[in-house]
DNA sequence: TACCACGTAAAT
DNA sequence: ATTTACGTGGTA
């Protein structure tokens, strides 16, 4: 079973696998549908897989989609970080100077949590982006 | 990689 | 109904 590659050309050779087991298959459900459940791209790694008989990337169980309910949904500050603790905007940050168009909470007032990823929990946002894109990566144009 | 813009969920 | 600000895409 070739392994598809090409598209964007940019993937170093071990960015994408078939899941070697259940628990990685899970892992890559997980990335998925934070992806986006409908997509092309859904499709085509669903295919991937049926085709080569290794573990379907479909359907989702219960508890797994339950999970990834949550995942998808807005989360709260905590509400006990020094930032959230905070009562002041700064009125000197980019948030602050850009808070009509930009939306967004005075930085010294960002909750640590919420500055991570809610893709990985725990990484950057920018490593966040890194992990989805390399989801892209193996893929043919025509799928992209 | 920080900043900007925007849709919209969630709070008020 | 209005306000706040999360999540994400785009870009300089």
């Amino acid at each position: 079973m070739p392994r598809p590659k090409g598209g964007m050309g940019l993937a170093p050779e071990n960015v994408y696998e078939f899941p070697a087991d259940m628990e990685e298959a899970q892992s890559l459900q997980l990335q998925r549908k934070c992806i986006e459940t409908t997509s092309p791209l859904s499709k085509y790694i669903e295919a991937e897989h049926q085709e080569a008989g290794l573990f379907s990337l479909s359907p989702l169980d219960a508890s797994l989609e339950a999970t990834l309910d949550l995942q998808k949904k807005r989360r709260k500050k905590c509400g006990a970080c020094t930032p959230c603790l905070r009562k002041e905007n700064c009125g000197t940050c980019a948030n602050c100077l850009n808070r009509k168009t930009g939306k967004q909470i005075c930085k010294l007032r960002k909750c640590e949590q919420l500055k991570k990823s809610a893709f990985h929990g725990n990484v950057h946002r920018t490593s966040s982006r890194e992990a989805q894109k390399q989801f892209f990566f193996c893929l043919p144009e025509s799928v992209c």
